[in-house]
RNA sequence: GGAAGGGUGGCUGAGUGGCCGAAAGCGCACGCUUGGAAAGCGUGUAUACCGCAAGGUAUCGCGAGUUCGAAUCUCGCCCCUUCCGCCA
């Protein structure tokens, strides 16, 4: 949601930053003049209750047929006012939902992902002296992806992972959580990038997957998107597109005190996404499924550190591929590829050598006070004054990696290596 | 799922129809006191909206209702606690 002040104040401006987001200037207009007509219906409200109370302080006193009747009469139009109250309310609110997020200025300008910018490559392409092959089959040749049985089981865009597969998640989750929860791996990384940001560590967490109809509005993918999310409609629950959700409004309704943020969680969930609009995109394999597990990254910041914590969250995400020694490259995304939360936005895409192209793996977004003012997350400063914190996101780790790690590392006999920094953790397991 | 009890400000907790945005205590802030501190004393201490201000309006889990008037009465829902049932 974005401040109702700041639309009133700078309506031209708000046009211009949804714009660029393909959403309807319009939206600004019709929502000012419903806005306007609630204003005034308040106005008319407050006096007329005023009114009402100070005859009703009267009749507390002395009752008279007068003072009676004249209390009838205002009650009456308190009513009528009220209701229409409440409808302008409703189709004012409606319209404010609709109105994403400006986009951030580090943000280019574009009207969909085929303009999203390169940053940087990083890493070597692995050379193979054989045609490498998909990581699909592969695994399947391996035994550890089956989406045969799982589409017997579940249907479309489900999969199983079995043996090393299963255990290079739970190696790639220990990897990064331990990299998380580590103090100096975060200064190391602060240090190298020339941040300004606390080196504080993540809190890990394993949230709920089942939010409330008022946590997923608060996070903003309602209003636009809904046909993406799982409803359980028997409890009016919905299954999460990813942890950022449930840990985003934990703190719903908090206020922080300024010393406690940045405050980082970094959780472990399965997602559930519906994949409505992409028919046809993506249906082999585990790319693109119902169901997966991701590692997530989010942090409550004073608006002053969002920037900085979102490229820390970058950065992070980038050390751990370099770790991981997988080729990637950064993209910074457009305007017009913008979800409505959130400012700015990066991907990480990495090699997939079988298609020879990058591959979305990772997101990392300032959803700035979009999300914070809907979930009324706020935090006091020194001078005691309350203001809405800042909201970012990024991912660890997703099941996608799996699916490069496979291609990358795969031998001319069809195995697989096991990446050197997960080894030990590798080794455990087995 | 069944039964009982409960949900009031940062916290504890009083409040069964108007004098209640709400007693009291704790906490917190400031001041006095002190060499300094503690104690003590005094003052202040919810949020949102409208307004230059004075001030007004709303909010006692949420929603509806009764009433001229609701924290207080009625109904529905949500949440918490305890007991029973079921259960990883």
């Amino acid at each position: 949601m974005l401040d109702v002040k700041f639309i009133r104040a700078n309506p031209e401006l708000v046009k211009e930053g949804i714009a660029k987001k393909r959403a309807d200037p319009k939206l600004v207009d019709s929502f000012l003049r419903l806005d306007e007509d609630w204003r005034t219906k308040v106005a008319a409200i407050d006096e007329l209750r005023s009114e009402h109370n100070l005859n009703n302080a009267e009749l507390a006193k002395h009752q008279t047929d007068d003072l009676l009747s004249k209390a009838e009469i205002l009650k009456k139009q308190l009513t009528k006012l009220e209701e229409d109250k409440k409808d302008l309310e409703e189709r004012r609110q409606a319209k404010l939902n609709l109105i994403p997020n400006l986009p951030g200025a580090d943000a280019p300008l574009g009207k969909n992902e085929t303009e999203n910018q390169v940053m940087r490559e990083v890493g070597k392409k692995p050379e193979f002296d054989f045609t490498p092959k998909d990581y699909l089959s592969l695994a399947e040749k391996l035994g550890i992806i089956d989406v045969k049985r799982a589409a017997k089981v579940s249907g479309s865009r489900f999969g199983y992972l079995l043996g090393t597969a299963a255990l290079l998640e739970f190696a790639l989750i220990n990897f990064a959580i331990k990299r998380l929860l580590d103090e100096d791996f975060i200064s190391e990384i602060i240090k190298k990038n020339n941040l300004n940001v606390s080196n504080k560590a993540f809190i890990p967490v394993i949230p709920p997957v089942l939010i409330n109809r008022k946590s997923m509005w608060g996070m903003g993918y309602l209003d636009q998107g809904a046909d993406e999310i799982y409803h359980l409609e028997k409890d009016d629950l919905y299954l999460v597109g990813t942890s950022e959700q449930s840990l985003g409004t934990m703190h719903q309704d908090e206020s922080f005190k300024e010393e406690e943020l940045p405050k980082r969680y970094v959780g472990f969930s399965t997602c559930f996404r519906r994949e409505a609009g992409s028919y046809g995109k993506d249906t082999k394999g585990i790319l693109r499924v119902h169901q997966f597990d991701k590692l997530e990254m989010f942090s409550f910041t004073a608006p002053e550190t969002s920037k900085e914590e979102h490229k820390l969250f970058l950065a992070i995400e980038e050390a751990l591929m370099r770790e991981l020694e997988i080729p990637y490259r950064v993209m910074n995304i457009c305007t017009g590829d913008l979800g409505a939360p959130a400012a700015s936005k990066f991907d990480i895409e990495a090699w997939f050598p079988s298609e020879n192209i990058y591959r979305e793996t990772h997101s990392t977004s300032n959803c700035t006070d979009y999300q914070a003012r809907r979930l009324n997350i706020r935090y006091k400063d020194k001078e005691g004054k309350v203001n809405f914190v800042h909201t970012i996101n990024g991912t660890v780790f997703s099941q996608r990696p799996i699916a490069a790690i496979i291609e990358n590392y795969q031998t001319k006999e069809g195995a697989i290596n096991i990446p050197k920094v997960l080894s030990s953790f590798f080794e455990k397991l087995e």
